[in-house]
DNA sequence: CAGGGGCCTAAGCGCTTGCTCACTCTCCGT
DNA sequence: ACGGAGAGTGAGCAAGCGCTTAGGCCCCTG
């Protein structure tokens, strides 16, 4: 019932599951040079020295370099995808189920700040057709979203006049997290989710005090 | 009193008072280019014929390449700060004043949603000493909102336990805009900065429809 | 009208880039 | 013992990069 990695909050490394292992050391090494400098300006010279290797070695599990950050990209928007669909699919009232998808998506994003930075970041390098089959990915993240909304409104718990442009605002506030969250910080993950849970809820006229 | 072109919230080109000619249309051209591309991906080649020159005329005006995203930059950050210092020194209460600075910064991140892109997004191609010059100038504009939102608390006015947390959240919603806002889409700049400005009112606890 | 500065171009230099090639080493089934 | 596949390397190619140089045109000033 579960495909994925053990645990979706964790602090699992979201390519433990790649082979063979220079594979997968070369996936995390693409990760945070990407993240770190950009796509463009991250050569293949370094991917492949941070993870131990010759310049040439690279091609032997990756075709080029965008392939490289498509895997990347895709495996991300997809985890992201699936993290406000078990939220939307799950139980309880709208606020609930909206507080729960912007927890856990916005925890997600502080805890994989640097895998996040590079899905959510670097996707305008990829080739035409890898992106547009990562914006597909990407609707259905917004969608998921704003059927929560939809849910809350219909049933009148939510005071929202602007549907569409409130989950815009719903999802900027989450992603934007990986710009700007640091490890090295003041808030760890869990403060951030619960934080922004919060200031999802007053947005769409659900907030604690107010019932 | 007012050092600046006529006009910070209206349709202007930021780029209106460069002289002489030519260095106007390279900067133009490499606002234009870093925004769809990003720096890294952008060439000199690419910004000169932009600007309908060779591209040796462009180091008759700049000294670099980074030279011109350092100038988009700075000049783009000082822009956005005056306009959140504005509103934190105008009249009105801590709600009003929120409301404005969320509403023009907001709007000036979709009217010139490429320029921000730029201004917002590839500071980090930036040579040392002219980041840290640019991050100086947003730690100016993050206090200039934390400080608005201060206001409202000590009055009594907003409800946020997490002062520094709520503003950085704001300012994310606002920056956000300058990703995603699309020229030909759906809303305007007023619509947006309008829908965002009720929705920190609702934030920090101030919401129109709860006094 | 001489001449110098501002603005521009054609050509190209030195270097780095993404990627390839010929080859080696290690492991493993027969 | 050995051949073939998988995984890796050192060297290097063609293309493109940021930037420079040498020189030409135009206009302003004396």
């Amino acid at each position: 019932m579960d495909a994925e990695p053990k645990n979706t909050g964790g602090k699992v490394e979201p390519w433990g599951d790649i082979t063979p292992d220079a594979a997968r050391r070369l996936v995390s090494a693409a990760v945070h040079a990407f993240a770190e400098r950009g796509y463009h300006a991250t050569t293949t010279r370094d991917i492949a020295s941070r993870a131990g290797m010759s310049p040439a070695a690279l091609y032997i599990h990756y075709k080029t370099k965008e392939e490289l950050l498509y895997q990347i990209s895709k495996v991300g928007h997809e985890r992201a995808l699936s993290i406000v669909e078990r939220a939307r699919d799950g139980e309880g009232t709208p606020a609930e189920r909206l507080a729960a998808a912007v927890r856990s998506f916005v925890r997600w994003h502080a805890e994989h700040h640097t895998t996040a930075r590079v899905v959510q970041y670097e996707l305008g390098a990829l080739a035409a057709e890898h992106h547009a089959e990562v914006i597909a990915v990407r609707k259905a993240t917004d969608g998921a979203v704003r059927s929560i909304i939809e849910d809350g409104v219909k049933a009148g718990v939510f005071d929202v006049p602007d549907v569409r442009g409130t989950t815009v605002a719903v999802l900027s506030l989450c992603i934007d997290v990986a710009r700007w969250f640091n490890a090295a910080g003041r808030s760890t993950p869990d403060e951030v989710g619960d934080l922004y849970a919060g200031l999802v809820l007053r947005m769409v006229g659900a907030g604690s005090g107010q019932g």
